[in-house]
RNA sequence: GGAGAAAUACCCAAGUGGCUGAAGGGGCUCCCCUGCUAAGGGAGUAGUAGGUGAGAAGCCUAGCGAGGGUUCAAAUCCCUCUUUCUCCGCCA
């Protein structure tokens, strides 16, 4: 949610931000309704002053038994214009809230404009891996080594499920046990939130009202703002936790991390190089999760996108950081670093992590504030989430990049704790 | 799923239609007094959102879980919802 004020006050500064995402807004419109909006407010309140006052007389009229009978109808027709004016008002305020509600969140200054072909590359790390055989694509090496099964997941789930087995699932709960290791080295917070969650927690993060049908429901076909739905990330979770709540600074940063399965729809998104586990209706991931004051929240971000990084590193995965575009990063956000790993049997780096920062954008949507010391007022905090990381997208860049003449796998040293083996075969 | 009870400020709590934006207590902040393992006295303590202002000045509006309604007037009466507690049922 943007500040309406900021609108009103520096449209262009606005529209200019927003077409770096090539959104064309219609801020105009949003003006004309805030303008209406107040015109309305100053009628209905110098009404209901008028009623205040009638209704102090008519109580001391009252007390002293003396008719009151005048001020009683003058009231009673004071009262038939609130009601409408009050209409009115609440018709105009819905209008202006969905108006601006609707508009995505300003790209940072320094975010370029385009889509996802002006993406910069920030810097890569390792090297390709080079075969002296002819390398498999991950749909082969795990369903030869047993570690998928695809054909049952579809039978169990439909197109779009898998079900990891024997050393698949092992290296699936590897993974999470050694990001969940990591993060709580950093001290960050373990979170595991309920997987339902209600429409309000969509509004708040900003997936909702675009991606409203992009979730499974598992209700609310009527009224789809009294149902629940899965969450298709922990961050829909996550970062509406203290919605409403004004905390106190000195609890700022907030660092969070929330281990779930995520469940999408992703409909229409199947692409045959996507086959395989690149992208499926239910996947695991870990998730951090920060709430920080204006000032901290950069330096929060790079925290977050080293941490990504760094386990990535560890498992010695040749990837590369793209910083996006205004076009390509989510509706919600300012600012998202994306980590890419290389996936040989594709020939591309597919993104395993994407740190965002959504500055007060998701804050204002769900209301979290914190009390600023200096000040003493509440202020929005912002908000920032990045995967540490999707275990979806990992497992096939590890078969790939470390997969052996023979078809066996190496498995990453971090790992070998919870595998019990250092190649799968 | 059913029945009942509850929700008031940082906490506890009074308040069944009008001088209640809210008694009283605790806590906290400040001041005064007194020297001794602390006590007493006084003052302050609804934050917030919105409108109008140059304005963290005034003035106004809203706000007693949320949303509606009745009424000239609602913390107070009515309806719906949410949450909590108690009891009953269900529990792969």
């Amino acid at each position: 949610m943007l500040d309406i004020r900021m609108i009103i006050e520096d449209k262009q500064k606005v529209a200019d931000a927003l077409s770096k995402r090539g959104y064309v807004a219609d801020l105009d419109n949003i003006i004309v309704l805030d303008k209406t909006r107040r015109s309305i407010i100053a009628q209905v309140e110098s009404k209901k002053a008028q009623r205040n006052k009638a209704s102090e007389q008519i109580a001391v009229l009252k007390r002293n038994k003396q008719d009151a009978s005048e001020l009683i109808e003058q009231s009673t027709t004071i009262g038939v214009d609130i009601k409408q004016l009050d209409n009115h008002l609440a018709e105009v305020e819905k209008q202006l809230f969905d108006a601006v509600a609707l508009l995505p969140n300003m790209p940072d200054d320094d975010i370029i404009a385009g889509d996802k072909e002006q993406n910069v590359v920030l810097r890569q790390i390792g090297s390709k891996p080079t075969f002296d055989f002819a390398p498999k694509n991950h749909v082969e090496l795990c369903t030869a080594l047993g570690m998928i099964d695809y054909e049952r997941g579809v039978k169990l789930g439909g197109n779009g499920y898998w079900i990891y087995r024997n050393k698949g699932a092992l290296l699936e709960w590897a993974l999470l046990n050694f990001f969940v290791e990591q993060h709580l080295a950093d001290g960050y917070e373990f979170i595991l939130p309920p997987h339902m969650l209600t429409y309000k927690c969509g509004f708040g993060a900003g997936q909702f009202p675009k991606f409203t049908d992009e979730v499974y429901w598992i209700d609310g076909e009527q009224d789809r703002t009294k149902g629940q739905f899965m969450l298709p990330t922990a961050e829909t979770s996550l970062v509406n936790m203290y919605s409403g709540e004004t905390l106190a600074q000195k609890s700022l940063p907030i660092k969070l991390f929330a281990y779930t399965p995520c469940y999408r729809k992703e409909a229409g998104s199947y692409r045959s190089e996507e086959r395989g586990m690149i992208r499926g209706h239910q996947f695991n991931k870990v998730e951090m999760l920060c709430f920080a004051t204006p000032e901290q929240s950069q330096a929060i971000f790079e925290e977050m996108v080293a941490k990504a990084e760094r386990l990535v590193t560890l498992l010695g995965l040749h990837y590369q950081v793209s910083k996006l575009a205004g076009a390509d990063i989510s509706a919600s956000m300012a600012r998202t670093y994306d980590i890419e790993v290389w996936l040989p049997s594709m020939g591309i780096y597919k993104e395993v992590s994407s740190v965002s920062n959504s500055n007060d954008y998701q804050a204002r949507r769900n209301n979290t504030r914190y009390r600023d010391d200096a000040t003493g007022k509440p202020r929005y905090l912002h908000t920032l989430n990045g995967s540490g990381l999707a275990t979806s997208r990992v497992i096939p860049a590890i078969v790939e990049q470390f997969q052996n003449a023979d078809g066996s796998v190496n498995v990453p040293q971090v790992l070998q704790k919870w595998t019990g083996c250092a190649v799968i075969k």
